[in-house]
DNA sequence: CGCCCATTTGAGAGTAATCAAGTTTTGTGG
DNA sequence: CCACAAAACTTGATTACTCTCAAATGGGCG
């Protein structure tokens, strides 16, 4: 079942929105909706890709397992975001695994039925490209903040990413658990714990999953 | 001037290896031929973005710098490999910078031209698409690399992308300087230098540019 | 209440960066 | 072809950062 808010969060994706009346009804099935708890998978490593999804409500984490257990968080995605575009092009195969961290809801885009609509339309391939490009520098980005920045640098810039442009005393709450930011900044849940710990001699208060900033500006200040 | 080599490494590379002669002469123009000489920058970060490249000899380092000089590579791109894809879908800047590393040849393919065929032809789009996608698929291989392995795991495993499927005793050359190799893999050069001295028990010989490993097998055991 | 899980905290070890010399290689002009 | 300067590379000592292992602590929920 798609709600009016359903509709609101598909017109407002990158890859959606440029799209004529006729190729989102083409493309869009109310039964390709599917509800995942909070822990559950979509996709896994390899599985073969004949979709890719819409979030409509909640998060999903895109992480690559390796042989010995250890995790690399590449990207979580949120409400309104698209994710597994690249596999339907290549191997149809997705590279990494899909796994809800809260409760969720996402839309399933059937790989067959967007390739006809990029081959009937231009327009479509273009947002395609768009939608691309940007998770291309999103990964660009992750690669530079992992290369450049200390595990405390990673964590202020986390932050003031949240913060966006609120000044003065700002006080928000974290968007997951710890432990799961930990890993989206590539270092272990402790480390993570310390380092926000030794945020508080600059103005950041941690109780639970709320963060009280006294002073946003001292933050972008040791921001680089 | 681009030779017939030039026209095998054109008619070899992902993106336009499946394209129609005819989409092909729309797009290239031999005047868009550019010679750059080692450490030549062929663009800067935040430069507008009016064509993607092709490599025809040379290599390519794509990379990003941060405001106080440090420089995270993004990739070293070599001959028939196609860059800068993503630019011309969104912000039309290039995210990053891009250096010659050695004499090369490149030749520059408008983005207006490009945007057209794809306009006329669904083909040319899945073919920037899969393109795209392979480019994603590596960044994301590279985001595994550094969070999961450490420094000497990833020089292994980067010997051993150089090895190929051979196996045995083999010998190799290195593709560029070790300063750049440290620098891609996400270490100092200090760090390589090290741990490459320290594979020597492995049976991993250096001398100059120049690797000789004693048995590759002992190399991929030691891989994960 | 009691268990489970996330989080915190501590101690110690390991990994990589930084600073500082050397050494080797490379490229260039004489 | 040699000399020399610049760049690349190596090595050493030290420091900074992060991880690992281990043990609390705390909260939420059946």
């Amino acid at each position: 079942m798609l709600t009016k808010d359903d509709w609101r969060t598909i017109r407002s994706c990158l890859l959606l929105r440029s799209m004529e009346e006729e190729d989102l009804l083409a493309l869009i099935d109310e039964r390709m909706v599917l509800s995942l708890e909070r822990g559950e998978q979509l996709f896994g490593q390899d599985d073969p890709a004949r979709a890719l999804f819409l979030i409509l409500e909640g998060r999903m984490k895109l992480s690559r397992l390796d042989a010995d257990g250890g995790e690399a968080v590449v990207h979580i995605f949120a409400k309104a975001e698209t994710f597994a575009e690249a596999a339907m092009f290549l191997d149809k195969k997705y590279p990494m695994s899909a796994v809800a961290v809260t409760p969720a809801r996402v839309l399933a885009i059937a790989s067959t039925a967007l390739r006809a609509r990029i081959a009937a339309k231009p327009d479509v391939a273009f947002a395609m490209l768009a939608s691309m490009s940007s998770h291309l520098k999103a990964l660009v980005n992750q690669i530079e903040t992992m290369t450049l920045l200390t595990g405390e640098e990673r964590i202020i810039r986390f932050l003031i990413d949240l913060i966006g442009n609120r000044s003065g005393a700002v006080t928000l709450t974290l968007p997951y658990e710890k432990t799961l930011i930990a890993k989206r900044l590539g270092m272990r849940p402790e480390t993570f714990s310390r380092s926000l710990a030794r945020l508080r001699v600059i103005g950041v208060e941690i109780k639970g999953a709320t963060v009280a900033v006294t002073d946003v500006q001292s933050l972008r200040d040791r921001h680089r």
